[in-house]
DNA sequence: TTTTTTTATTGAACACCGTTCATTATATTT
DNA sequence: AAATATAATGAACGGTGTTCAATAAAAAAA
């Protein structure tokens, strides 16, 4: 009787068909100039299709935000532990930005897009991996500021700190506010002036 | 003759009466959401007749963003120049997001949103008051680093702090990244936030 | 194997969107 | 009053996300 367990293994690969080909477009040319017409047609499907595997547009998106955060958490396993812990919190930003900067469409999905709080009201508990990401930024400042090596005491407060420098200056950048800094390599000048704040911010 | 000069006085008057209309609607629905359609029956002309005043949705969009820099450069003017320049740079971090939080849909246009780029390829120097708004931050910044009150050496790099960490906590709070943060009052919880780093990059 | 039932796929149709442009209505000039 | 110039219209175009009756394919039953 393996025909239901082959039915349902061809649901998962079909689902990862169309994620895939969505995530190309999505990447490339984003996601609102991405339609579903196009997505079936590079999958060679009719539209009707991609609506029996996935509910609608932002479903597809969440899923393909979900894969954004695995990556970034990914990213996050490159640093090293035995590192000083003000040393550690500057890798963190850099992998951070590079990782704005080498997956902007990506990151606009993720954080930026204005889609998803629907999505949020859709089912509570959404965010999944992105909270992992975020809880990481946390336990890495309630180090900071145990370690007294903060101008901060809460962490929480710290946390919004840094993600909120990081998030700032990239989302300028990524929507193009940023015209007024002369700068060529924008990365590097995001580099160092993530430096500059933590430096400025630790004790 | 003074036929003509009626002609273009009524040509503004109709603009304005368009503008009205379409800043009423993005500011309530959103741009994306307000339709070109919705605008003509609001003021109760043809889709045809914006079009007349306006040659795309775009331009709109790029007046009612002047408008919004407008608003918030008039804001500026409370703060009072004879404070000492950090309390002054405090108080500048509080009417920035106060502005945000007041005109979340204004900030939105002006900030976050993709179209723009497309405009200002369109023609070169399109910031405008945008552009006042960022010069005033960045002569507060020089001040700042002249008086060595801030443990920053360039005043570009700690304008693109300031500016960065202002929207950084304000574009994840509009987009709706935020829900980590248990705070009810969030306005109150980013002031506070802000004025502890401040304080931790002030000498 | 043939028939019936279940499942998967299709694509036309719906209600929207921004934008254009030939046609019509209004105002100005002759 | 007729001719000209200006302003306003709204149907039409090509696009969007989404739905659903009709069809094709696969599995189960006879």
């Amino acid at each position: 009787m393996g025909i239901k367990e082959r039915k349902e293994r061809e649901k998962l690969e079909m689902k990862e068909i169309i994620l895939k080909a969505a995530t190309e477009m999505f990447l490339t040319q984003g996601y609102e100039k991405t339609s579903i017409r196009a997505i079936a047609s590079k999958i060679e499907y009719s539209v009707g299709t991609i609506y029996l595997y996935f509910q609608d547009k932002t479903e597809i998106l969440h899923y393909i935000m979900q894969q954004g955060f695995a990556q970034m958490n990914k990213d996050f396993e490159k640093l090293d532990t035995n590192d000083d812990i003000i040393f550690y919190l500057k890798r963190l930003g850099h992998i951070y930005i590079e990782f704005a900067f080498d997956n902007q469409e990506y990151y606009d999905l993720m954080f930026i897009i204005k889609k998803p709080l629907e999505l949020i009201n859709r089912k509570k508990e959404q965010w999944g991996s992105g909270l992992i990401a975020y809880d990481f930024l946390l336990s890495v400042m309630k180090r900071c500021v145990e370690q007294k090596r903060i101008r901060y005491e809460d962490p929480e407060l710290a946390s919004l700190a840094i993600w909120g420098y990081l998030h700032g200056i990239i989302a300028l950048h990524i929507r193009d506010r940023c015209k007024m800094f002369e700068e060529v390599n924008m990365k590097d000048f995001f580099i160092r002036s993530f430096d500059t704040f933590v430096d400025s911010i630790a004790t």
